[in-house]
DNA sequence: CTGAAAGCGCTTACAG
DNA sequence: CTGAAAGCGCTTACAG
């Protein structure tokens, strides 16, 4: 049974049968070692021999046979993206498209392949698991960790599969390799800086905290605000738009004054501009607003939005660094990338 | 060399050489042999044998080399599905996440993974090539085909490699298997609707002329109006808020009569409602306005959208059905599936 | 129902 | 620089 078409015959009507290496080495009159060192890199090949290999090649219309490879070098040559998601959260992320483009061109540096893997749901990741540990791919990079799943993370772990998490890896954190923008320390940045151009009373939207992202943040709030923090000014949200104007109106009706709110991302920022707008307080005349992430509604925003930057390019390239280090044996660790303020008029 | 890990050791520290097959047969006291039917089915294995085999498995951690599996039987199990676009136009076309979950669990019902592949730079497109022609996967599926990169598309259907296009492949209609909504009934059936509920000067916002939705949208108006048509009436868009704005735009500025406007997609017939609001036109009472695809946004838009709607359920499910066809030998099919009309507010 | 054996298409020491 | 050969881990007729 060979791979393609019916009939026994290509689309174009040729034998279907695709060609192998030996193909190769017999048009090009060599062996079929030969062969397999030109393709690996043509190091111990001859001038002529390239020639008639290359030739050969072509005129079979020769491609790898990725799985004879793989099962001959253990290597794949792609690497996972796994997205443990709700698709219609993950394409609605403005944080997504920045994050993959960035992976996806780090890895067609080293000639790698990038595959995304879908995991939202229970049976998924069972799925997933069997593709990943069957060796499909070489390592994953993992994002958007929401702490369930772990079970599919800790045997990935115990397998020894090489494994990068964008952002802390909660309650594996000390197991797995992590890149992360310092959550904690921008939060702190952000409301130190609101503090110091004249707010006394910072309110925190936040966000999930069954991710590091929104648990740091929150804690990075609290700590700056050390003795002056008040469970009244703080009030949750799961990053979306609509969980931060509920939460907006939320802290509205609770009536506690306050006169500037740091959401935990942007999308939830802009969202609690229009909710304050809507309840007749000016920003950041009345109230001060400051996001995070520096994502695009950032600048589409009215007022545009003072918010901290998360390198995103950095972030995906060290990634890639990571994981490239554990797929060739090298240890486990860890990367805090700083984030930097962006002043714009929103605080 | 064995595949994963450090230093000789899984993370746990256990010897880190994968157990194959043949472990487990030991373990067993069966044939390999015997192991691999229990693997695939369980036809033909003893009741004993199962008993066996199963303790064996789940005592050395054993999984199938997914390498192995595939070269011998020239069958990976998963599907690709082809990213042909930029990832922030992916990311925010409300259309995908539709698309793709349906097409994630149809697959699943039948045991497949699905595979996402980033295709849209021509270095990627190499790359992709390579991917899908070494055997990584049975079969693909391609979203949002432009017209470009069709060298890669050529490709493939000259390896007889199996794939399924949604909407229609300009360029490669005759050759590929595809599923489509009917674009150019559904246009026709807006255009109808808008004149019988009594509008006489429709104008069309147009989508991305590059793509089957966006040319025959626009024929099916044309056609729909017969002699009625008019060039002035017609502005050119690319399925973008952004371009639907700056096309109703134009329409006001070329200071043409008008009572309707269809646009190729929500996304536009929303930014054209509000840009008709900015000049001072109401909707419906001076434009009725309708869109396509009946997308996340006509629902919260205001007045909420007249659309037709698009039944990604049964799309996504076809694409797999078709794909599996092909995988399986079958011949190339195509198909074409009916839209609906949604009456809401805006006409 | 079961085992022995051939074969899938590569890579990689090894000897020259 | 090159060839012959072993080996990667499965599946699948084949014979029993």
């Amino acid at each position: 049974m060979s791979q393609f078409g019916a009939e026994g015959t290509r689309n174009d009507g040729r034998p279907r049968r695709r060609p192998t290496i030996d193909d190769v080495a017999a048009v090009a009159q060599v062996s079929r070692g030969t062969v397999s060192r030109y393709l690996n890199g043509g190091r111990w090949v001859s001038r002529e021999a390239s020639v008639a290999v290359e030739g050969a090649i072509r005129s079979t219309g020769y491609r790898v046979n990725a799985h004879a490879r793989g099962l001959a070098t253990a290597r794949t040559g792609s690497v996972a993206f796994l997205l443990n998601e709700s698709t219609t959260r993950l394409f609605g992320d403005p944080n997504f498209p920045s994050l993959i483009s960035g992976v996806a061109e780090a890895l067609s540096r080293q000639g790698q392949t990038l595959v995304l893997l879908l995991a939202n749901q229970p049976a998924d990741e069972k799925r997933t698991e069997e593709f990943l540990l069957g060796g499909h791919v070489d390592g994953a990079l993992l994002v958007s960790w929401h702490g369930n799943s772990s079970g599919m993370l800790r045997n990935l772990h115990r397998a020894g599969f090489p494994v990068v998490a964008c952002g802390i890896p909660l309650g594996m954190e000390s197991e797995i390799s992590w890149v992360e923008a310092d959550d904690y320390g921008g939060a702190r940045s952000m409301v130190s800086y609101l503090r110091s151009s004249g707010r006394s009373r910072i309110a925190h939207i936040t966000g999930p905290q069954d991710t590091s992202g929104g648990v740091r943040r929150l804690q990075g709030y609290r700590d700056e605000l050390g003795s002056g923090f008040e469970h009244s000014l703080v009030a949750n949200g799961d990053y979306s738009a609509a969980s931060g104007a509920a939460a907006m109106r939320e802290l509205l009706a609770r009536r506690v004054e306050f006169d500037a709110v740091f959401a935990a991302n942007d999308e939830m920022a802009v969202a609690a501009i229009a909710e304050l707008k809507e309840a007749g307080r000016s920003v950041p005349g009345d109230v001060a607003v400051g996001g995070f992430d520096d994502s695009a509604v950032a600048l589409t925003s009215d007022p545009q939005l003072t918010t901290m930057r998360q390198p995103f390019g950095q972030i995906s390239a060290e990634m890639v660094r990571l994981l490239r280090g554990r797929i060739d044996g090298g240890p486990r660790s860890t990367l805090s990338i700083d984030v930097e303020l962006v002043r714009r008029g929103s605080a």
